[in-house]
DNA sequence: GTAATTGCAAATGGTTTGCAGCATC
DNA sequence: GATGCTGCAAACCATTTGCAATTAC
């Protein structure tokens, strides 16, 4: 069992310990969001549910990832321009490297942010309970292209 | 001359030097904005300059914030729950720490940040522009609330 | 005087919501 | 069989846009 057919067990599980029910729907949604590292956007995960299940709906997309992202099962990454994107893999606070040419997110190692909430809390006297922390920039193919 | 005035002076000339017009409007907005530490959303910036000038629209307000974002000289705090925010005081990228309870933002002392930056150019072969580092929490106040 | 800006109202677009019919448990 | 879910269409709402009248220069 892959480690991406272990986590879609486990969020099944959750989800069926808190009573919602597993739809066929549901289930693509989840394992795509899963078994994606694209960080996909509502429209490619609707995009690629339709292709099984040709009559779900924006709406379904909408209200399955809402709710996978309710249980912290997925993470949201909200932009302000309407291209909000949905890991699936890591759904805790971490930080992404974005680029502004084709919008590929990459998700790079950085330990030393768990120290920075710590200082932040001590400096400021907030109760720090989550981050958000991205780069933008040209990804190396983008960098080529001009 | 205060800090904010000779701010205010600079940015004046900016616009004249791109031969834009200074209405009194956008005069009232960009001071608004530099002389807030509040980081001001457009909702109320445009408040504000409604009791100076009770005619100005919402749209004035958007373009005029717009048009210093665009010169640099404002930072857009962009919220994907529709309740950005702009910083008129320091209009490059730096953390901000804010309350879940009450929408404060504060700007905390970080001087690690530019290092992380290369280092994450190093990581992943991204050329990195900008970035853009959240903390979320409770202030002091809210804490005490509950 | 000319070209930019304002302010109004309408359009936009991603997301949410209400609800009838349907599927899961 | 009861309740939750789906899919449709309409509603939402911050922001943007088109345009005629106004104003800065």
């Amino acid at each position: 069992m892959s480690a991406s057919e272990r986590r879609i067990q486990e969020i099944l599980e959750k989800l069926k310990g808190k009573y919602f029910r597993i739809t066929p729907q549901r289930y693509a949604i989840l394992k795509i969001l899963v078994e994606s590292d694209e960080h996909p956007s509502v429209e490619q995960i609707y995009k690629e549910v339709k292709a099984q299940f040709p009559t779900t709906s924006l709406a379904t997309v909408y209200k399955t990832v809402t709710l996978l992202k309710e249980i912290n099962e997925v993470l949201e990454l909200g932009f302000h321009d309407g291209n909000n994107r949905y890991d699936g893999n890591r759904p805790y606070p971490h930080p992404h490297v974005i680029c502004t040419g084709c919008r590929k997110i990459m998700d790079p190692e950085l330990a030393a942010l768990d120290e920075l909430s710590r200082e932040m809390a001590r400096k400021t006297g907030y109760k720090i309970n989550s981050h958000r922390l991205d780069f933008f920039g040209l990804c190396p193919a983008c960098q080529k292209t001009g």
